[in-house]
RNA sequence: GGCGAGGUAGCUCAGCCGGUUAGAGCGCAGGCUUCAUAAGCCUGAAGUCGCGGGUUCGAGUCCCGCCCUCGCUACCA
């Protein structure tokens, strides 16, 4: 049976992410796991961050901490985020903690050298003596060879945009200490790219059903790949097997080589955890397998070619990714979103102002699934009000409430004479009513956002037009019937809603007196007149509460970073 | 400089291989309704599809040029 493999990219841990991480990532992969799971899918969500690489060890320097204090810091930190909006996964481990890590990643590099897509080369890089370390070109300042402006990066000149060659840059320095640094020669191991993209990545790659937008990133990938150095000189990272590393000393995988293995290495550490420590070979070398990785468009590259060469040339039969639903960016009105230039929202505030889930369902509804799209206060605040308070938590309320009053707080009866009346009017005549499931499994969930509110919208509609407030005074036996009808629709509406608005929609689900989590329903689908009703009359309902109270934008600077007010 | 994305109603966005009067939501206007979170329902106004050429029987949709915006170019989605 088919199996859904589920990972999000992995976050670095030197730093905090934004709603641009979660809108592009992490929120669209938390929906499509709740749904397919209530679809009755076998599923598993794995993520983690990705600790190591010099850019931490430089950021836990200056901080002062040692370096599996500091990521196991900002791991806390971005873990707490993901709970505030309801993202959670089967395991949250992360690259440098996970006890298998090492050890799977060390077997990758392995199998790729006794497969021969591992060379080794010769180099010369800049070491600086001052520092201790090779530096990673980002790391050189100089004159700049070809524009001579004095403070060109190794990577790259500013002024004049030349690819810099570091080794050829005048007057080098570090950039982290100004000292002058001096070639030395090095030895690192390469991936063989080209290689794995002749024997069988490169035919698989184009014989693949990608997402336009994936497509469109990956077609000229494949005329130009390098072979891709996987060692650097580092402190802080996964050791060569040291078997294979003969005199070299100091060796590490690079940081882009060791973060994806973290996807098998922490579905490891989720089966030990579980007792049954060989299950993780289930899921990642079964044909049966449809492996999903949830990604920012600047990860296209890496997962749809690169690791995929990587757990191909192990010749382990792992398999390779099913769909890459790549999201594009997601910006602040104003420009990106970005923490070190303050262009966020102190989240504590944030949040003290606005529900969780409420923003979760507005981020859902302009997630940048076919360009890059954009985050507005003034615009979350319009779908807050319009689409969850008016339309699917007003349906609620004004439908419970007037129960509460009228009808002693319990489940209306159906009369019988009724049914198919209003099975017809609400069924066929409010409104079309999709499967949101459908636009989940096809990756298109602003399109699902869309259904949910069409869906509500047909409760509205039929309320409108069988005005129980009328009948209850006419015929109470009809108005019972229709405000039955409604309860069943309210309940379609939990469990549509679940996946997108996990807390709110159990809320819903106690509301109609329901037990259990509704999270554990299996999913409705579309209604079918002959089998859609489910409750029991005169079954006591709960207490109606509205579920997305009315909110206004904030007053100035209210949202602003601490550092920042005032 | 290089690479990438984009410029479609007031706002945010859909519009796949070119094909009848260009769509949605929100906002706005008018009407109806009062059960409800000043919520609901109905109707409506509103776009020279960035600019200029070209291909075509026919282009928002393909080609060329130009203008503008944004992102990446740091191991940040």
């Amino acid at each position: 049976m088919t199996r859904y493999l589920v990972t999000s990219a992995l976050p670095y841990a030197n730093g905090p992410i934004h709603f641009g991480h979660v809108a592009g990532v992490y929120l669209p992969a938390d929906v499509y796991v709740r749904t397919l799971r209530m679809l009755g899918e076998e599923v598993l969500s794995v993520c983690g961050t990705d600790e190591y690489g010099v850019a931490i060890t430089l950021k836990a320097e200056q901080a002062g901490q040692d370096y599996g204090e500091y990521v196991r810091g900002w791991h806390d930190n971005i873990q707490n985020f993901f709970a505030r909006l309801g993202v959670e996964f089967d395991i949250f481990s992360g690259t440098s903690q996970c006890a298998q890590h090492e050890e799977t990643a060390q077997d990758f590099f392995r199998q790729l050298d006794a497969n021969g897509y591992l060379e080794k080369k010769e180099t010369t890089q800049l070491y600086s003596e001052e520092d201790g370390m090779f530096l990673a070109d980002r790391y050189v300042m100089g004159t700049c060879y070809v524009c001579g402006y004095e403070s060109a990066r190794g990577d790259e000149c500013p002024h004049c945009g030349t690819w810099i060659d570091p080794l050829k840059l005048k007057n080098p320095r570090s950039a982290l200490s100004g000292a002058e640094p001096v070639h030395r020669q090095t030895r690192h191991w390469y991936l063989n790219l080209p290689k794995l993209r002749d024997d069988f990545i490169g035919g698989w790659i184009q014989n693949h059903e990608w997402k336009p937008n994936v497509s469109a990133f990956i077609q000229n990938l494949l005329e130009d790949v390098p072979s891709r150095s996987i060692t650097r000189d580092l402190k802080w990272g996964v050791p060569v097997p040291p078997e294979l590393a003969g005199d070299e000393e100091g060796k590490r995988l690079y940081v882009w080589f060791d973060a994806p293995i973290g996807y098998v290495s922490f579905t490891k550490e989720l089966m030990a955890q579980r007792g049954t420590p060989d299950e993780w070979r289930r899921w990642w070398q079964d044909e049966d397998t449809r492996l999903v990785h949830f990604l920012g468009k600047d990860n296209i590259p890496f997962h749809c070619l690169v690791f995929p060469s990587m757990l191909w040339g192990t010749q382990q039969d792992y398999v390779l990714p099913w769909q890459v639903p790549a999201n594009e960016f997601y910006n602040l009105e104003s420009g990106k979103f970005s923490t070190s230039e303050g262009r966020t929202f102190d989240l504590d505030a944030f949040f003290e102002r606005y529900d969780a889930e409420a923003v979760r369902f507005y981020i859902i509804t302009t997630l940048p699934e076919t360009s890059d799209s954009t985050f507005s206060l003034e615009q979350m605040v319009q779908t807050i009000n319009s689409s969850l308070a008016a339309n699917i938590g007003n349906l609620a309320t004004r439908v419970l409430k007037f129960i509460g009053k009228n009808f002693e707080g319990k489940v209306p009866a159906l009369a019988p004479e009724h049914a198919q009346e209003f099975d017809r009017q609400i069924l066929m005549e409010s409104g079309e009513i999709q499967d949101p499931a459908e636009s989940i499994r096809a990756f298109r969930f602003r399109e699902a956002a869309a259904i949910l509110l069409a869906n509500s919208s047909v409760g509205n509609v039929f309320m409108q037009r069988t005005e129980p407030w009328a009948m209850r005074k006419t015929d109470p036996e009809k108005a019972a019937s229709a405000l039955n009808t409604l309860c069943e629709w309210i309940g379609w509406m939990a469990r549509w809603t679940a996946p997108f608005l996990p807390g709110k929609a159990q809320a819903l689900w106690e509301q109609l007196g329901q037990p259990g989590q509704v999270a554990d329903q299996p999913w409705p689908g579309i209604p079918d007149a002959s089998t859609w009703r489910s409750l029991q009359a005169g079954a006591p309902l709960g207490t109606p509460e509205a579920l997305f109270p009315r909110v206004s934008l904030p007053e100035e600077n209210e949202l602003s970073l601490p550092q920042e007010k005032g």
